[in-house]
DNA sequence: GGGGAATAAGAACGGGCGTTCTGGAATGTC
DNA sequence: GACATTCCAGAACGCCCGTTCTTATTCCCC
């Protein structure tokens, strides 16, 4: 039937997310994915589409992978703090490793929110997907007395989630790991 | 001697803060820029230089602005808590107004820090100025017994620098005012 | 009121962008 | 082994970007 293809997509399509995540989408062109992914631009449009989509389909894969991730760590049935201290060292180590280039789902809430519908319906999801385990666990570690019951899971997913947007900030622009680290245990001193 | 200029300097460099803080920094064309602050093309070059030397005078005047007005909310002589919830509804107000287009500073460390040197520093300055004020106040309140003496002032300046950041990404792309009042409750809770 | 300098408007420029086209090479099926 | 199909590489396209040039107008000072 027909050729078979020279590299392989997931491969590629990583390597394009990397490249959208430490240069942004503006700042990200077309040339810059030829040379860093090392294919044509032909066969970046005949796998992936226009550049718009590509991004689109990397970042929904960063983010099922993100909220995948999370969903394990949170729902591991060990002391509630404990949990949370996994859930921001993931975070961390997510937006710190590789050259600290922050989140790529945060980074597009700033770049793209207000400009395309598309992102911004991707954040809102994300959000409430995140607050959602998070809402669960809390609760579920409210009724087993780990935390005070006059405390609102709610507010406390949100604020979690809040701390969760300044650190891949602070991990893109600044950089200090050490510095994250202490920051989320103070956060989670908020359950006491 | 000459001719004089039809617009005010500070007005046009403000509304092109705002389309900066609104759009980014590469999202914002020179159409854009004249279409909106209603100066010709050469006036603006004559009177700014290029767009990144206006982009940079808008955000050093931003940062300034922004840092005087912190100080003075911090730097009043009222309860440590009250000050710290006028602070961040100092910074919510400021994100969220004008149709919540976040904080021109936290845009563009999103969006520039790793590319550009000077926003880079930027940044780190900001970063440094605002802790530095806040680590100031929690010592004088630690003093007073306001605080715990087991409490790291610097710790909790920047955890709620943090914070901050956080909150500037929320505005700017869920833009929930509310949640984000909640929040910075929840935050200030850390110094109990 | 005239000289001179800075203004403003729009055309024009070069460059880089995202995208498409063209042509040749490679592969699996009949 | 020829065909159809798909892949790849590079040239080419049109567009918009940031910037500069040209030209004419406006205003202040003497």
């Amino acid at each position: 039937m027909a050729r078979t293809k020279e590299f392989d997509e997931t491969v590629v399509l990583e390597q394009a997310l990397e490249l959208f995540r430490a240069r942004g989408f503006a700042h990200t062109s077309f040339s810059d994915l030829t040379s860093t992914l090392g294919i044509s631009r032909q066969s970046l449009y005949d796998t992936y589409g226009d550049k718009q989509t590509l991004f689109e389909t990397a970042l929904k894969r960063y983010m099922d992978r993100g909220i995948d991730a999370i969903r394990r760590t949170v729902e591991d049935p060990a002391p509630v703090r404990e949990v949370l201290i996994r859930f921001f060292d993931l975070l961390i180590d997510g937006s710190c490793g590789n050259g600290s280039h922050g989140c790529l789902l945060v980074n597009s809430m700033v770049e793209l929110a207000p400009l395309d519908a598309n992102t911004r319906a991707f954040a809102h999801q994300h959000a409430r997907a995140v607050e959602q385990v998070l809402i669960s666990r809390l609760t579920a570690a409210q009724r087993e007395g780990e935390i005070a019951t006059h405390k609102d899971p709610v507010v406390l997913a949100h604020f979690f989630y809040h701390t969760l947007l300044g650190m891949a900030v602070a991990a893109r622009a600044l950089g200090e790991r050490d510095t994250l680290r202490h920051s989320a245990r103070m956060a989670i001193r908020c359950l006491d």
